[in-house]
DNA sequence: CGACTAGTTGAGGCCAGTCAATGTTGGTGG
DNA sequence: CCACCAACATTGACTGGCCTCAACTAGTCG
């Protein structure tokens, strides 16, 4: 991770999320987060570049706006132009089916970058939408391509990115295609913890930024059983709710739980 | 679409499917497929590109295999260093879950190109498995990339190739995550009859290159269910199967089915 | 012809959805 | 500060769609 302003992203705040109790051990990722952390993420736009190439990423950072909980960060079938990295907040991508049949695609973190999917008809085929005050970095696609175009470590990234999104999508299709209401919601809460913990954020503590009905949504369940499914896990010594925070008891078993047959 | 041999898809083979009943009407598909018709697919990796760099496209093909059916394109887990366009034939893709939890991810036809999941983590993440005796060309992901570099308007055509994926895959977690085991066959169905249409066969007759189970896999259902309403469907007037050749004679129906509420 | 795979159909069970009542939380204004 | 409201969440009773298990049929290939 470069030294650029504007591409570090945001220090976790001390109100955001529940911080990690050792502070020292991840010192490091409070100026930006660590790219060897994030292998299996797409922050990985700017990993081994030099600080040339920085600079001049820095040009390609049009816009840095703040947006508040609620805000439409693009909507579906708005001109693509741009994609965005969120430097602080969240957000959530939903794509809209005929009818009101809307489904959450993701949930974004910092350090990630969304807008993918609008490239291929240049137009947005989903909305993203923050889930609490958040703040984005404007990334004008046409200069990444430019940039790519010079700069051949840049275009190894860029498509590494794209390619990650279609590998996270095919996870998810798994999950969606192949497990029960119960080990859907284990391994949607084993991913919050590993994407918290990669930002230096407690593993097995964190707060929910969506509602039981986004998260039913995200995983194809309805909002009762996302309910239901909580308290059982939290009678069966798996997890402690309380509202939107969560903590992760016994990880092993939830991980457990996954390999059960269908 | 160029007319340099290595990149023109194989014609219709007469017994592969069911060819449209005017040949006139589709004649130009015939040496190549007319890119024109496939704003929808992953096919326009060499659309609108010059004689020039369409003789440079020759170069990067470094071998047109014939692949069995049942044989194995690539692995998941094997070393990314090709994509692979579909000459003839079709062929699935599967993603291995723990424990054999597999699901197909995608079927794919003549015109489309595979492989992209596999250049985020240098390997593939799904298994390539031939649904009958194919062609296939390996297109060097290496040399993809570096005419992306030279040249402004493939590197665009490589981009939305990547989005389109994507974007398909939007679709198909909508597809999952929202409809009923019947929607999503009738889904399923459309879905082929909009690209066998854009190839030049018929939209409404078809021979299905894939089990009830593999359907099943793909839809998230179970191989009895697909059996079922396969049957269903065919009581109610919307469809004729034989075997694995499937009849749509209600299209307007099967659309209006994926509009009902869940 | 037998062995095998693919497909169909039926009976019954269970998981998750539906409907409904109630509790909790957080923001707003008096 | 509290009352109020709306949005969010929990829980129960019931329903139904899809899965499971199982028997049987139809092709296919050696």
């Amino acid at each position: 991770m470069g030294t650029v302003a504007a591409i570090q992203f945001a220090p976790p705040a001390r109100n955001a999320n529940i911080v990690r109790a050792q502070p020292m051990l991840r010192e490091v990722s409070r100026n930006g987060i660590h790219c060897s952390d994030c292998k299996q993420q797409n922050m990985c736009l700017w990993h081994d570049l030099g600080a040339e190439t920085m600079r001049e990423i820095d040009r390609l950072v049009t816009t840095r706006t703040r947006c508040r909980k609620g805000e439409t960060l693009y909507r579906a079938g708005s001109p693509f132009a741009m994609l965005y990295a969120i430097r602080s907040g969240s957000c959530k991508t939903v794509m809209p089916g005929e009818d009101g049949r809307d489904q959450v695609a993701g949930y974004h973190m910092p350090g990630e970058i969304i807008g993918c999917d609008g490239i291929g008809n240049d137009s947005h085929q989903c909305h993203a939408i923050a889930l609490e005050d958040s703040e984005v970095c404007a990334l004008s696609f046409d200069r990444l391509e430019q940039l790519a175009r010079h700069h051949e470590p840049f275009q190894r990234n860029l498509h590494r990115l794209l390619s990650r999104e279609i590998a996270r999508q095919h996870s998810l299709l798994l999950v969606l295609g192949t497990m029960r209401a119960d080990q859907r919601l284990s391994e949607f809460l084993l991913d919050l913890s590993r994407r918290y913990d990669a930002r230096g954020y407690s593993p097995s503590e964190f707060v929910l930024r969506m509602t039981r009905e986004e998260i039913g949504s995200y995983l194809g369940l309805k909002l009762e059983t996302v309910s239901r499914l909580l308290s059982r896990f939290q009678r069966e010594g798996l997890i402690q709710v309380q509202g939107r925070t969560v903590k992760l008891l016994d990880r092993a078993a939830m991980r457990e739980l996954l390999a059960q047959a269908f």
